[in-house]
Parts: structure tokens; C-alpha cells; sequence
DNA sequence: TAAGTAAATTAGTAATTGCTAATATTCTTG
DNA sequence: CAAGAATATTAGCAATTACTAATTTACTTA
């Protein structure tokens, strides 16, 4: 058990930053490229997106794909999906998306 | 949609804490004096304790309520449960108790 | 090959976190 | 009130985090 949340610390640490939680709302919509990425959220600077990203993709939340200069990255482990379903209808209203 | 990513980093960040994480896993099973949780979480020292489950309540996450001079404390925001429990379900394989 | 765009990387820094050790508070019992 | 138990608080420190600014790498097009 102690390794279970342990485990599970790790993910919730990833979770717990609100640039990541927009990064993976907006991909949870479909996968995007990073400048895609870039437009949605301008907030956040080229260079914090990209290890943001880099993050994600580490702990295999999320998966990348090159074409020619542009990569496309989209949600790899769909269960933190639900994850975030359940913390969106719980603490935003039960709204689901943005606009 | 910035605000609700806002608030629920915060939320995230309290949860994303092993020692938090067994001390609500816990506090699931049933309300627990301080020393109750001390003698199930050996690991964590009774100051450790003592502030995370400050954080925790200061959150709104728990409540206590005094007796003599034990205190006992319970899952005040039931919502969390339902999180822990999705969590638990994808990441922990599906287990659901510590023993 | 030069110029431009997309994305990643690096170094540095301020803020935050989680802990320990020590002390304080609160209650109970004699 | 003194002694002991249960819990909280405080100060301080090492580790981690999230960011910015600058640079670099990879690709495309002319």
C-alpha cells in the first residue's frame, strides 16, 4: 500500500499545476501541435509548454508524433481522462468543457 | 476555465502528498483519532501528522471534533473519496483496502 | 546554403514543500 | 496544583518546483 501511494503521489504531482491541468483539458478535446497548444493557451510561454509537455510525455501521460516540423502530442494513458472527469464534476460545477 | 484549473491544482496539490494520501486512505475506512492514524501510519511522525492533517482540514478536506483529550478526525469533503476511489481503481489494480 | 519556423534544452532563480527537533498547549488524573 | 498523555505549533533547512531568458536543434523553403 505504501508503494500504491507512493505511485500515486507521483501522478498527482504531475496533475497539480494548473498550466498542466489546461494542457491536458485541451488535449483531453483532441490532440493538438504545440504551437496548436501555443494559440489555445497564451498564458503560457513557448518554453514552459515544452517542458510541460515533456513532463507529461515522461511520466506517459501523454505520446508525440513528428510531422515535418510540427509535433502533435495527445493523451497516452486515457485514465487519467477519467480522472479528470471526475475532478471536473466534482469541483467545477459538473461543467465539462470551455467553450 | 483558468480559475477552475486553478482551483483544482490546489486541490491536487494537497492530495498529491504520499503520507496525505495513506492518512485519507484511512480516514475512508472510518473517522480515526490522531493517535488512531499515528499507530496505522508508524511512518509519519506526530508532528508530521499533526500538520498534514492541519492542511488537510484547513482545506476543508477534513473535520475534527474533540473528545476528552483525543481528537478525531473524518472526510469532511466526500467528493475526495470519489476521486481516491477513481485513482485507486486505475493505478492501483483495482485493490481496494490496505489489509 | 541562408533564412525562417517549430520545438527542445539549459542555466539560473524565487517560491514552495516536507520534514525534524524543540516547545507549547490542552486535557486528565491524583 | 503536579505529572503525564494527546495534539498543535514553531523555526529552520534541504529538496523540489515553475518559471524566464537565452540558446540550440531540427525541419522547410527559397
Amino acid at each position: 500500500m505504501e508503494d500504491k501511494a507512493k505511485k500515486m503521489a507521483r501522478l498527482l504531482k504531475v496533475l497539480a499545476n494548473e498550466n498542466r491541468l489546461l494542457i491536458l483539458c485541451e488535449l483531453i478535446r483532441g490532440p493538438r501541435t504545440v504551437s496548436g497548444l501555443g494559440e489555445k493557451l497564451p498564458n503560457i510561454t513557448q518554453s514552459a509548454l515544452s517542458q510541460h509537455l515533456a513532463l507529461l510525455k515522461a511520466h506517459g501521460i501523454l505520446d508525440s508524433s513528428k510531422a515535418g516540423q510540427n509535433i502533435t502530442y495527445s493523451i497516452a494513458d486515457h485514465r487519467i481522462e477519467e480522472v479528470i472527469f471526475v475532478l471536473r464534476k466534482h469541483y467545477c460545477g459538473g461543467e465539462e468543457g470551455e467553450g
